[in-house]
DNA sequence: ACATTAATTGTGT
DNA sequence: ACACAATTAATGT
């Protein structure tokens, strides 16, 4: 039995089934920016998440990127599980936001843990309920926020996901994670630097406070 | 070290 | 939204 496995899923899930996802499941280190699952994707593994964060993204006829949430630690990707079951095409796109360090685990065995433990069953369950919950904040910010909201709360988030107050990315790719365009998100990024809020560079901007 | 090119960012219309 | 200028990073010589 691995130290990481307990330490992230010892509370949620019994010491048997534990032992069986630890014999059975197959680690896998994943790079930053490594695309995980493509839209259209067949899916045959689940996995979960031992650290680092993946960002599930949802795309639009035109191409247009939009974020839907952030996979952490400890949390599974309840989409996989649906296609899985299903033989469902996948609805989403997975990209590592961090390196991120997974255990994949086959749908046959997921079934099978279903009925066997009350702890998977309960996981999985938990599982949706926080993606769907995860889902509506994202929805309701879309719904009832301006952009410039939108984007103090994705800062907020990256920041806190990243353990880190430098985000690494151009204004294009926070636009297109927003599903909005670059000059629209250079004004507000500007606008918060003059409000003593960030620090603008090239390639980088960093979060004073939000 | 310098010049060229490409990408990113800022701003006016 | 578009166009363009300014700035900076990356690359080759």
């Amino acid at each position: 039995m691995t130290a990481e496995l307990k330490e992230n899923y010892g509370h949620l899930l019994e010491e048997e089934l534990l032992e069986e996802i630890s014999s059975i499941g197959i680690f896998k280190d994943i790079p930053e920016n490594f695309k995980m699952i493509e839209i259209g994707d067949y899916v045959s593994s689940i996995p979960l998440l031992i650290n680092g964060a993946i960002k599930i993204l949802r795309e639009d006829k035109d191409g247009n990127e939009l974020l839907l949430y952030y996979l952490e630690k400890g949390d599974t990707c309840s989409m996989t599980m649906t296609c899985c079951l299903g033989q469902q095409q996948s609805e989403i796109r997975a990209i590592a936001e961090t390196d991120t360090r997974i255990i994949l685990l086959p749908i046959s065995k997921m079934e099978e843990w279903m009925g066997k433990y009350k702890s998977w069953r309960n996981f999985v369950f938990s599982s949706y309920q926080n993606r769907l919950n995860e889902l509506f904040l994202t929805l309701d910010s879309i719904a009832f926020y301006q952009l410039d909201e939108r984007l103090v709360k994705y800062l907020k988030e990256k920041t806190r996901i990243n353990k880190n107050t430098i985000i690494q990315n151009t204004h294009k790719e926070i636009a297109y994670d927003l599903n909005s365009n670059r000059v629209v998100v250079s004004r507000l990024l500007k606008r918060l630097e003059k409000l003593g809020k960030i620090e603008l560079g090239r390639n980088h901007l960093k979060v004073l406070n939000l």
